[in-house]
DNA sequence: TAAAATTAAATGTTTAATGAAGTTAAAACA
DNA sequence: TGTTTTAACTTCATTAAACATTTAATTTTA
């Protein structure tokens, strides 16, 4: 019994979304040890004796992204015996929405962004915890405006409404979707517009203040450095 | 590092909500074994090897009130260094909605239920987890008429109301909730009426087709029996 | 024991807010 | 001048919120 429990591992896996040309993209990294050797996960790691999961979470994320002030919600725990073929391993899923724009990443044949609609074969039960990511993105998106985490810090309303559209996989009126957008607290309208490439320029919003309706959510402040 | 990994714990703790005599109640135990030994806590217990953590959640619920087929659903994982003042333990979170007249539990000095609006001081970090739970069951009430877990299989709307009432900690009008009740899918208007003590008798009802709208919330089926 | 008082159950309408769909105009470019 | 995209205004339909009286049983009391 005692045995049993020492032979448990927890880790935190972290699905990372973001907007890139056009399109919903989460970071994978390939694995280069067995199991699922050359294989594409999401980048998750132990949990230290020290931390805490938010922690866990948010050193990862630092680790593969370099970003650190995002929004980052913890997913749910996945635990099934079989999931890891050789060990028990227990993780506890988070996601993170960021701005492609704050990314310094180097993507390199073992760190690259991937399609969502498109993934690659994943190791371990990776395909379940970003499905059930993108579902709860649904959710909080029903709640609060979060999507403009994945956009640049200045948007156009309808980079915003296609940022919905991806998320919730169907069309959305133009006209009622922008009464909404404009409606909500914390929405400023900039005196800038985007410099398209081409037809008449789309004006600059941003967000002011974050007031996240979500009642799991929690916005993670940047931590001590180093 | 190796090391690290091998010392955390992993258990489930399971918040186990009723409805008794007109009050929310939650299941608690009073541990007989040091930390906080003689405070009481919610039940748990560690995750076994061969079962996951749904199935560890389920057969802490069974060992504790014998029943095994009713809501339950995986609430939050709490894993800070400090949770457990000895070693470090790692929590997944349930909750359940139980109907008081399913329960088989012979409560004793040492296994009680509690008015969750007067709490006893808690072992770990249980207070905030029983709290956790009932924000997240406000959560299911707006989406789907969850609150009928709580109550006998037949109820008056009346019952039901104050359940509502009970756990949002709000006043509802009568007139719309019973519409709004009315027209759930699933209800279902008996020819019986409540006997109660005095006055004019209401109608039961009862449900009929479990119907979750919940994302997140599965009904839990009956497993193996032994 | 019949009438009156009491208590909880049951029921509908009106108004406000929100969501869905239609129309038109303005700015840029081809 | 025609086309495309942004933008604003309008109308209709649906949903949510506010609100008061009647009915059926029991209890009281004359």
């Amino acid at each position: 019994m005692f045995n049993e429990v020492k032979t448990h591992e927890i880790t935190v896996d972290i699905v990372i979304l973001t907007i890139k040309n056009n399109s919903l993209n989460v970071l994978l990294v390939k694995r280069n040890n067995e199991p699922f050797k050359d294989k594409w996960a999401i980048p998750g790691g132990y949990v230290r004796m020290s931390e805490n999961l938010d922690e866990a979470a948010m050193r990862v994320l630092k680790e593969k992204t370099n970003v650190e002030n995002i929004y980052l919600e913890q997913l749910y725990t996945f635990g099934d015996p079989l999931r890891h073929p050789v060990s028990r391993v227990i993780t506890c899923a988070y996601f993170a929405l960021i701005r492609s724009e704050d990314v310094e990443v180097v993507t390199t044949d073992d760190l690259a962004w991937h399609k969502v609609s498109e993934l690659p074969p994943l190791a371990f039960d990776h395909k379940e915890i970003i499905e059930y990511s993108l579902k709860r993105t649904r959710e909080r998106l029903e709640m609060c405006p979060v999507a403009y985490q994945l956009l640049n810090e200045k948007f156009t309303l309808t980079e915003m409404q296609k940022a919905y559209e991806m998320i919730m996989e169907k069309k959305l009126d133009k006209r009622n979707f922008r009464k909404k957008v404009i409606s909500t607290e914390g929405l400023r309208e900039l005196n800038e517009f985007s410099k398209s490439s081409s037809k008449r320029p789309a004006r600059l919003y941003t967000f002011d203040n974050i007031k996240l309706n979500s009642k799991r959510a929690h916005f993670i402040k940047k931590g001590t450095k180093g």
